[in-house]
DNA sequence: TATGAATGAGACTTCATTCAT
DNA sequence: AATGAATGAAGTCTCATTCAT
């Protein structure tokens, strides 16, 4: 009883922390739309004004699920800085794939929400486009890295191909479940990309000769 | 009499006809929650009422959208039969960026539902993911038609990691817009994938001997 | 339980008369805010969603209220169209005092409708507006026509104060109760108003010459 | 300490003045049930909770507004007690037409409180009452002073007839806006009451003869 | 073949208020 | 003297669906 007392006891952090949490699993199951603040509340165990207490509404709560969870997810990632390029490369590729093993669920709202169009556009979609440019930002400087001659046009094409591919190879896990062996297909796609790199930068010389 | 029952069985596909329309715009853009038996009602002009003579429930409704827009898709396709099989890898993918980026609404309602997991399973999901599988199929013949001496693991693969590349080249047109050249990225795809099978099959070989 | 049956079917314009009946006398006891769409439908029987079948939203409803209750106000009124003008004021201010005293209700709401000033100016206060704008008219021409020489300032200036002599004494009998004679104050007002048009009268003439 | 206790005391001043000057905008603008503790919280930059502190609840809050409002309104008043009767009332027309142009918001506040007709009366609603029944007094002795002759039915009847007056003109310029000459308009007024104050002053003595 | 009307459940959100600190 | 946090009730409105005609 003493205990229920201290937990009524004013803990902001730990209540959002909740709220958080619980949002984050429903919001990953069943989308923005299929997230109910009351299903939120029940899980959370918060009464649903509550939750109005931490955020502004459900466009602000989504939106924060998604910042944090970016947030740590982006704070786990090791830029390696020695070995051949090849070899950067194919550690960045592994790091991914095991990234998208582990972590599928917020990655599957993100993909959820990018794909939606709505008259209103969340602020949560905003917020994931965000972290999704950044990362296409990182890419393209790794490709500049391994193949510092290809012009401006190629480094985008290279780095959009090597996250399609990503993207694409996360849908196909969370469609094939255990048939897919996420990890083989990329390492089979980071070859490829070095590939293409390669092949781009040839072309790129050719036609400056 | 007779005439007038012919029409009204007439207008009766006509009705069905303005309520796909409505239905399949509106879920391609918010998905299946967002997608509301009003906001259809109020977009084909008949009352909500309506809907529910001609469809079951909303379920129903919206796997009649998926299953009619992939009917149509799939009509629309045609399978090369002769050149090399380099050519005919070519312009099967470029039959498949043709087709995204002229019917890219329902696209993104496939994945929308694909990527959802929600309790009661809708039925649209799963006749989403039987096309998706049928398609599956295909590709895996088109590359054992390429490279006989594949074996069945790779063959999957393979076909998987070519239908991710045409899923995540897709969303990245979807979210970048006009700054994503898609049709010059599915060659770059194309290119990819015929050389993922030559790989393979060298690496085949080398296990065999 | 026939009745039952038969009191469900469809009879839109009978329910939709209950709900703004509810409505009228709601709205008219506690203003537009005060007036919850679960009270009016606690009061008509009917449930809160069957009142946005009739209504778009709250704002819609109270509209309708004071658009019903006016026009049915307003066709009660006989303009009087023989004797002195005189006689001509006295009969108009004797109506006005019984209309008043009969339906208070409306009035009520009205007014509080045309003190509140928010952010959103709600529909109905609008429309109330327009009402009294229009009476304001009438006022006008009948000024007009027991006072001919009058100019245009003096005109508005007559009829303006004799609606405030009606809102006002409405107030008292609303505030007062039955230590309040409205008959004998409307007749005071009515002399007044007629003075009020002689001596305005005189000074334009003085004015003149 | 004493210090800091001190400057305690008055901060808790000016944080209750604070409040209750959001307190009046917002209670002037939109009515008592307009009025939300959230929204005059965020108006005065305390917390909900502080208002608490303050103020046993809503009902107390908006009873103060109205205490706090009509004292200061008063004790901006003189009562002239020289020159004519007919000076005197001229004198004090003119000091309320002042008054209702300086100070409309809390004016509008008792307007509304004083149509609205609730279950359960708010204690504001009665403070407003008590301070008008003052006025009324007032009024009252006004016009026995000026005839002293009158019964006590026809003082009252002129008391009320003024302040009525003073009401609807009240209203006429909150809705008419700068198209309404108040100071001419309590001009006229003033001059009415004081022709009725005669006016009825003659009849009784026509009764008593 | 169609539809006007109804309906209970549940959506998001704000309300006045309390309480421990 | 003040406040961060919590809370149940109630607010407006939309939902999918049904039913009599």
């Amino acid at each position: 009883m003493a205990d229920t007392s201290r937990r009524r006891r004013a803990n902001g952090e730990a209540s959002r922390a909740k709220i958080l949490d619980a949002a984050t699993e429903i919001a990953s199951e069943r989308g923005y739309e299929g997230t109910s603040i009351n299903l939120v509340s029940k899980r959370c165990g918060l009464p649903a004004s509550s939750i109005y207490w931490h955020f502004a509404d459900k466009d602000d709560l989504i939106a924060a699920v998604i910042e944090r969870s970016f947030g740590r997810w982006l704070s786990a990632w090791s830029v390696p800085d020695d070995g051949t390029p090849r070899d950067r490369v194919a550690e960045m590729t592994m790091q991914v794939a095991k990234a998208l093993l582990e972590s599928p669920d917020f990655l599957r709202l993100g993909l959820m929400l990018a794909l939606e169009r709505r008259p209103v556009e969340p602020r949560a979609r905003e917020m994931y486009l965000q972290v999704r440019a950044q990362a296409q930002i990182q890419l393209r400087e790794a490709a500049m890295d391994m193949s510092p001659d290809l012009d401006a046009a190629a480094l985008d094409q290279l780095a959009t191909y090597a996250m399609a591919g990503a993207d694409g190879l996360f849908i196909a896990k969370e469609i094939g479940g255990d048939s897919v062996d996420l990890p083989a297909l990329f390492d089979l796609h980071g070859r490829m990309v070095i590939d293409a790199a390669l092949r781009l930068a040839e072309s790129t010389r050719d036609e400056d000769s």
